[in-house]
DNA sequence: TTGTAAGCGTTATCAT
DNA sequence: ATGATAACGCTTACAA
């Protein structure tokens, strides 16, 4: 004999509940609602119903405590109103969603403690699978949890560590996009950079460099900038940019987001773009076909990206094995208005 | 060969392991996690001292299921790469992580199939509250769910519904862009507005035509026009601008995301901003300042608003009763470029 | 003040 | 093929 017990807030029905309605155990119930084989078609139909007329939902918590599997993956990202970011997740979302799956949404701040409690939460199965955005993610969370949990790399990564990452060539993107700067004449070409610590910022230092080497173009160290991400505007940047005297040609930006408010900063101190500076920029954003002059970037497929590392994320999950660890999509020179 | 274990419980502690390691009850180890005064000063201090130094963390899912509550509120987005969204869901975020709550992201992309399942987390406490931020959502949920659980509506409200809000006064304000369009001379002035579905949408148009009514000015059907959310951009509002013979000599949108779409589309076809046309927005997104003419817009306090609906939305969760149930926040005009 | 034990709603392992 | 029942890890009466 069962006991009916009615939650206190709201008629919400048990497993229990449904199978006394339907006239068999909680196990057979079970078995109906997990796709089990060991369940005659007749009974099955009839539970199905059941469960339809009465609109039972299973109790995920339950489900969840019980199996270890929370139907629930999370996106850390560094600043979630960061369009670069929110365009990826969206993508990440889409899967997400046709895998019925939940996206939490972490927003890191690029605390070193808020991304702790957020990796603990695979051992409490909280989540069951973590998409890393955040170049400042540390190297201890990665490998202690990428070697035991579906662990993804997103945009950045860490070569060493062997945990599965999406990206672009970071390296071969700056190489052109400043070896065309150099093409439409540049030559005193500033690069606005992230902090070195990140591998992306890195990379793409290594492209500028080596474009600059190719044409036998000096490096002035003076014209190397590094502003920091969620506290330097592009206001800011541009401020320092028009102390240099003289002004670069070109400046190579290794973000958007800081390109089109550094431009805009240029311009209202008198600038012209592109004519006295070329600006390229990196991401494409929606942004950058907005502003004037429209911007000339690297377009990353950032949906596409988000797609990726989900879809690579649920292999994990399943339990299946990789077939590209390491996935390198295709970017694109999107030459705009503000370079020549 | 790397393989991933699933469901392996590795160096997770449960509280009963603790309780022996600390050579105590479960139950003492429950109340010293849960702040009881039943502890005497002494087993507290030895039972926090064990959890340390074996990192013990109390497993959320099994507290979830026992005390139905989740540590996880719900934001209802339609879509999160818009940057009007992100933003307050951003100042959403900072509350909830104050309250050591976790922010689950979740898309409606207007699909009603989306909005129920989310809605049906509440009745499993698979979150404690939610937030809606979607102007599309339904009149039904939010009477069946707004009456036994903690919601708040954010931004977009329906008045009649008895759900707690936060807002502007949305008449107000369109009616102060409007005016200061007619006080700079313009006198067709056309309204780019969202679905008069949408409550704000209507109260927008109440204030445009209010201020057409103050100054004599005659309503011209032809001059209104409706985009659909997150399917027309800006560029395909502009061409039906574009059609209008005569031009109008100054627009109201009332979004920013639209207006700075179409502006760059006007201009593009030749059009003077603001000589020609003069443009003004609403919600002053990033973009605004960016974008050339710098556009002239209703500021909405977006991160504000996020937090006050995060604070609203835990007063609720406390089971205490809220001081104000609509909170009308105010806006700023920010006069830039784009207007006379 | 502390301990014991009964749930919370599932899934999974036994029997039958 | 189906049913009874023991976990999952926690909170909280109720006992001691």
């Amino acid at each position: 004999m069962y006991t009916i017990t009615l939650n206190a807030r709201i008629n919400v029905l048990t497993i229990s509940q449904v199978a006394e309605l339907a006239g068999v155990s909680v196990a057979t119930i079970s078995r109906v609602l997990n796709d089990s084989p060991l369940v005659t078609e007749k009974t099955k139909r009839h539970v199905q119903e059941v469960i339809k007329a009465h609109d039972y939902h299973p109790n995920v918590v339950a489900r969840s405590l019980r199996s270890s599997r929370s139907n629930m993956m999370l996106a850390l990202v560094p600043h979630i109103s960061n369009p670069f970011y929110s365009t990826i997740v969206q993508g990440i979302n889409e899967v997400a969603h046709a895998h019925d799956y939940n996206l939490l949404l972490c927003e890191t701040n690029t605390l070193r403690s808020r991304e702790d409690v957020f990796f603990s939460m695979l051992k409490q199965k909280t989540v069951d699978g973590i998409i890393s955005l955040d170049p400042a993610v540390s190297r201890d969370n990665l490998i202690e949890y990428g070697a035991k949990y579906p662990v993804i790399q997103c945009c950045e990564y860490q070569e060493a560590l062997d945990v599965p990452y999406v990206t672009i060539d970071n390296e071969q993107a700056a190489f052109d996009a400043v070896s065309d700067l150099l093409a439409t004449g540049c030559r005193r070409i500033a690069l606005v950079n992230a902090a070195g610590t990140f591998g992306y910022a890195r990379m793409r230092r290594e492209g500028y460099l080596r474009a600059l080497r190719e044409q036998g173009v000096g490096v002035d160290p003076a014209l190397m900038f590094e502003y920091r991400i969620g506290e330097d505007s592009g206001a800011e940047v541009a401020r320092r940019l028009l102390d240099l005297k003289p002004l670069p040609d070109g400046v190579f930006f290794v973000s958007d987001v800081i390109a089109v408010g550094a431009q805009r900063a240029l311009i209202d101190a008198g600038v012209r773009v592109p004519e006295d500076v070329a600006v390229f920029g990196f991401d494409d954003i929606d942004m950058a076909r907005i502003c004037t002059p429209m911007l000339t970037t690297v377009a990353q497929p950032m949906a596409l990206i988000g797609r990726k590392a989900a879809e690579m994320l649920f292999t994990l999950v399943d339990g299946k094995e990789l077939e590209e660890r390491r996935v390198v999509l295709d970017y694109a020179i999107k030459k705009r208005q503000s370079t020549r």
